[in-house]
DNA sequence: CAAAGGGCATACTAGTCCAG
DNA sequence: CTGGACTAGTATGCCCTTTG
C-alpha cells in the first residue's frame, strides 16, 4: 500500500547514498556568504526588502538559509533550537513544514506558490506527506505560521513572527544545521532533532541534567534516551572529585548524601596513581553530531521579538553550580561571588575505553565549594 | 467525514550501578 | 525526603497517516 511505499522511501532517504534531492534551487556549493548575516528577509518585510535581498541572493547565487552539513557534505537546513522546542510542544510536523518551505525558497522571497509546494512536499524526492495530510496542516496553521493568499500563494511567516506566534520568547544559543534528509524523514526522527538542537546550540556542553533538560526542552526523560539515539547524542559522565581528608568526608557527605562514592585513581589523572578519592555524580554533558551554524540574522530577530514580547531576563532560578573549563576561572569567578559551587574540568576524558556505565565518555571535575 | 492500524510518545515501576 | 543515570518491561492512549 501506500504507507508501504512511504516506508520505503524513507528507508532509502535514511540509506540514502547520493541523495536525488533538490536539483533544482539546490544550494550545493559552499556559501561565500557563509558568515554573512543571513539574507533572508522577514516574510513581512516590504517589496523593496525583498527586492534588495533577491539581487543580493542573485549575486551571492546559494541559497541564503541552506549550507552544507560538513560532515556528511550533503544539504542542511539551518533552525533555531529556541524554535525548533517551541514546535516540538506545538506541531512538529507543522515545524518541519515551515523549515521545508523555507529550503524551498532559496532566495528568500517569503512566498512559494502553494501548487508548487503541494508537488514538492507529495512527490518525488522531496515527498514527506500525502496531499491531505499537507492540506490539514498548512490548514491548521494558517494564519499563524503562514498565510494562504487569496492568489494561490503561500506566504510563510518570518522567525520572529513565527516566534511571537509560539510565545517561545528570545533565540538562544547558536543556530543549528540539521540536515536535509531528517526532514524528509519520519516525524519521531524530527522530533529527535529539534530536541537535539538544543545541545548544539548551547555555547558550552556543560552538564545538565535530565530533569533540567525537560523543564527546558518539554522532553520526559526516558523520551531524551531514546531521541539520543535517534539524532546520534552521546552522553558524557561527569564525576566530581573530592579531597578525601576526614573533614572533606563529613562535609561530602553532608552535602552530597549518599551521592557519594569512592574512586580509585588508578591512572593517575588526578594526582598520585592508586589514590583514593570521593566522588560525587554530576549530571551528564551531551556531544551531538548536528553542526553550529553562524548567528547571523539571529540579533535582528531577537530585537524584533522584542518588540513583541516584554518578558524579564536574566537568571530566573537559583543556580547551584556553575562550570568552568579550567582552574583558573573558576577561581576567579569564585572570588567574585563564592555563593555557588564551582567546578572546573580536571582530566581530559578517556576516549579509548568506554565503561560499562556510560557507554560513553567520562570527565573529571574538581570543586571549589560554597561558602 | 469516518475509520483503522500501527507507530509513537509517555509514564511508571523496579532494580542496578558507580573506572578498567 | 539531599545523586544521577541507565535499562527493561509494561501499559496506555494519542497521533499520524492513509484510505473507503
Amino acid at each position: 500500500e501506500a504507507q508501504k511505499e512511504l516506508e520505503r522511501r524513507r528507508a532509502e532517504l535514511a540509506a540514502g547514498s547520493g541523495l536525488p534531492v533538490c536539483q533544482h534551487p539546490a544550494p550545493t556549493a559552499p556559501s561565500p556568504t557563509q558568515g554573512q548575516p543571513d539574507p533572508a528577509p522577514a516574510a513581512a518585510s516590504s517589496a523593496s526588502h525583498n527586492y534588495n535581498y533577491a539581487m543580493l541572493a542573485r549575486q551571492h547565487s546559494p541559497a541564503p538559509r541552506a549550507s552544507q552539513h560538513p560532515d556528511t557534505d550533503r544539504p542542511a537546513i539551518k533552525t533555531y533550537p529556541t524554535l525548533n522546542a517551541a514546535f516540538y510542544a506545538n506541531n512538529p510536523a507543522a515545524g518541519r513544514v515551515w523549515y521545508l518551505l523555507r529550503w524551498l525558497d532559496p532566495m528568500g522571497r517569503g512566498w512559494l506558490d502553494l501548487a508548487e509546494v503541494k508537488k514538492r512536499l507529495t512527490e518525488g524526492s522531496e515527498r514527506v506527506y500525502c496531499g491531505r495530510r499537507l492540506r490539514q496542516i498548512l490548514n491548521k496553521e494558517n494564519g499563524r505560521l503562514w498565510d494562504l493568499t487569496a492568489n494561490g500563494r503561500i506566504r510563510y511567516k518570518s522567525p520572529a513572527k513565527v516566534a511571537a506566534a509560539l510565545d517561545c520568547g528570545r533565540f538562544t544559543g547558536n543556530p543549528v544545521d540539521i540536515p536535509l534528509h531528517v526532514f524528509l524523514g519520519g516525524i519521531k526522527q524530527v522530533r529527535a532533532h529539534f530536541y537535539a538542537s538544543y545541545h548544539s546550540g548551547r555555547k558550552e556542553n556543560n552538564p545538565i541534567s535530565r530533569r533540567t533538560l525537560r523543564e527546558l526542552t518539554g522532553v520526559p526523560e526516558s523520551t531524551q534516551r531514546v531521541y539520543d539515539k535517534v539524532a546520534g547524542v552521546t552522553a558524557v559522565c561527569n564525576w566530581s572529585i573530592e579531597n578525601n581528608t576526614r573533614e572533606h568526608v563529613e562535609n561530602a557527605a553532608w552535602k552530597h548524601g549518599r551521592g557519594i562514592f569512592e574512586f580509585t585513581d588508578w591512572q593517575g589523572k588526578v594526582g598520585e596513581r592508586g589514590r583514593k578519592y570521593l566522588a560525587v555524580r554530576l549530571p551528564n554533558s551531551y556531544e551531538t553530531t548536528q553542526a553550529k551554524s553562524p548567528k547571523g540574522r539571529q540579533k535582528k530577530i531577537n530585537r524584533a521579538i522584542d518588540l513583541v514580547i516584554k518578558r524579564a531576563r536574566g537568571i530566573g532560578s537559583s543556580v547551584n553550580r556553575i562550570y568552568f573549563p579550567n582552574g583558573n576561572a573558576a577561581v576567579k569567578a569564585y572570588n567574585r561571588n563564592p555563593e555557588h559551587d564551582h567546578y572546573y574540568k580536571l582530566a581530559l576524558p578517556d576516549s579509548k575505553k568506554p565503561s560499562k556505565l556510560t557507554s560513553g565518555r567520562l570527565m573529571l571535575w574538581d570543586c571549589i565549594g560554597a561558602l
